[in-house]
DNA sequence: CCATGAACACGCTGTTCATCG
DNA sequence: CGATGAACAGCGTGTTCATGG
């Protein structure tokens, strides 16, 4: 039921790199942004914050990923939530259901190229 | 100033195919719905005749196609409206700037394959 | 100013409705 | 029913606003 419309969506774009992020490192809200605009700026593409929080919410509602409260260190008391995964089959799960997107729209983008490009 | 957001929009992606299709061929609306869908259904990805009524109404409005009434063939009276190319210069800075955009939405694409799925 | 959200608004796209041979 | 549109609605996403440290 996945693939319904055209390209992969934003959102679900994010969530993926979200995850990886989060299993490499605890993160948190901006700064998984701005690693993200570290990726991707060179591709003219900047996500956006909300983007990003909305992101996050949905994983947590899917229970891919739990959070926890900190005090960012460095600072006075600025409170944050860093993120880490919370099932890891479903993680799985999900990043197989992507790579499903992403072969179907790698395909369609090069059978583009190919057809009006020769 | 093309590149600003995420991917690539349907409605290019769709304007681009008509014009290659508007080349080759004298069609119609629903004949090139019907192309297209031929060719992307494998990919999961079916059109609407809605978009492709707009698209085809962007193109002639951005001087890319002209368009024609005639009567189709074989049946009592039945009126269609043809395309063909009208300004080949502006087709080919249009496909230009598309080419600009598919090599970028490949490189995201590819990127993420490959951070992902190693 | 940084961090986290929610609220709001806009744009793209799909579904439905309308008209005409 | 085929063909062409317009009108309407939903959803994804960007911009703004709000709250707190």
């Amino acid at each position: 039921m996945a693939a319904s419309s055209f390209l992969l969506k934003q959102r679900a774009f994010i969530k993926l790199y979200l995850l990886k992020f989060a299993e490499e490192e605890r993160l948190y809200g901006l700064k998984f942004l701005e690693v993200l605009t570290g990726e991707f700026k060179k591709y003219g593409y900047e996500p956006t914050h909300t983007e990003v929080y909305k992101a996050l919410h949905e994983l947590l509602d899917e229970g891919m990923l739990q959070t926890s409260k900190e005090l960012k260190e460095g600072t006075k008391r600025q409170e944050i939530k860093k993120y880490r995964i919370y099932d890891m089959e479903k993680v799985k799960l999900y990043r197989k259901q992507l790579k499903f997107e992403l072969d179907r729209c790698e395909d369609l983008i090069k059978k583009a190229l190919k057809d009006n490009y020769k």
